[in-house]
DNA sequence: TAAATAGTGTCTATAAGACACTATTCT
DNA sequence: AGAATAGTGTCTTATAGACACTATTTA
């Protein structure tokens, strides 16, 4: 199908800064572009929108495509319309948050995703094509101002976690300590989290009960 | 300029919520269209975004072009992308949130403005063009939730204003009433505004004091 | 029994909310 | 004097944060 336009006009794209834990961190998923421009450089997943989809599911649709993850918690960030962002031509692009769940990872099982890699959400000096520095800066901050008011990171957690597991994650994110009566006060009385019956076992201290996500908490 | 793409590609638009009081209550700004689809129905100021704008430049000029008002405080909400949100193609457009000071309203002054009006930010059974109606209300909660955490709605404020019109302020966009001594102490004791002293005078009760905003505040 | 992590309670400081009267200005 | 709004303080409750020890499991 072509189309002829009497003014031109901006393409649209969506970027997906995918949201998991990796090698013990919080981290964001990138992968290696295999075509210019940024050839061989590493950048967000996403790609142009199609016609018949909305935003949301172009970026299901690309984050799949180019890692094989699904998701279905996708929380539209920001659009990034600086003039240059783009070599080739005028790009906007929609930035998306998503959360993959650890055990979800299965970017070396040998599918036709692309190279991909996790950087640590806290490292410095990234190297991105595009601006795509600036969108995993963005999405930084975005989550450690959220971090606590909407509980999202909890969605990245495996089906039983513990209750240390989930310090960890947000002391991760937050690249700071916490106190770990208060926190636990805190995760509890949340009503995002419950008690199982379940103990996780084969450590080599006391076994810790582990916890789920509340129906409040999905 | 003619351009041809490979691929169609969603048109992109901007629309933009102005808040600003008007009859003494928040309220939203609609123009009258000219043009097919919703010929001469009401509708959210807004247009296609050029190839040599950003996003918030292109809302500024169409904010100016259709209503003559200028603004430095715009907010992006999020982008609205239904499929079926456009009868003429597919059109996905960006929500910016604009404030407007009371004393900048200059609607009625004869520009080459469209016919526009003010609307309640409360008013049910609304009757706009496209999908504006959900823009508006995304944008009244999205208002509600942040009125307290960044304190825009000031920027809605004339130079010099008084306690009570502040007051008047959040219960007109909370639609709620408010104490005035727990308001007060919040307020003050937020920094964002100052006393002047410049008291109010010319009204059959006793003169308040006029605030302003602070530094941080503007 | 040593090592490693799980699990638990109190006190304090701060913020938010309920609540009512006196002061001033003008007519 | 009456009408209308300005302006002010205390008490209570809830929340956030500082802070340290005992319990359990395995090697």
């Amino acid at each position: 199908m072509e189309f002829t336009y009497k003014y031109d006009r901006p393409a649209l794209t969506v970027d997906i800064v995918v949201f998991g834990i990796a090698n013990n961190a919080p981290s964001v998923l990138v992968v290696k572009r295999g075509i210019a421009p940024y050839r061989n450089r590493w950048a967000l997943p996403g790609g142009f929108v199609r016609n018949n989809e909305t935003l949301e599911e172009a970026a299901e649709r690309e984050l799949f495509e180019e890692t094989s993850l699904r998701t279905s918690h996708l929380t539209q960030l920001k659009a990034f319309s600086a003039i240059d962002r783009d070599p080739r031509e005028r790009v906007i692009t929609v930035a998306f948050f998503a959360m993959v769940k650890s055990t979800d990872f299965k970017l070396s099982a040998g599918t036709d995703a692309k190279e991909a890699k996790w950087i640590s959400l806290h490292q410095k000096k990234l190297d991105l094509a595009f601006d795509h520095v600036d969108i995993v800066e963005f999405s930084r901050k975005w989550l450690i101002e959220n971090l606590y008011k909407n509980n999202i990171a909890l969605k990245v957690l495996p089906e039983n976690f513990t209750l240390t597991q989930v310090q960890q994650l947000y002391e991760g994110i937050l690249n700071t300590s916490i106190d770990k009566r208060n926190f636990r006060k805190y995760i509890i009385s949340s009503g995002l989290i419950k008690k199982t019956k379940i103990k996780l076992t084969d450590v080599a201290y006391r076994s810790p009960y582990m916890y789920a996500l509340t129906e409040r908490g999905i």
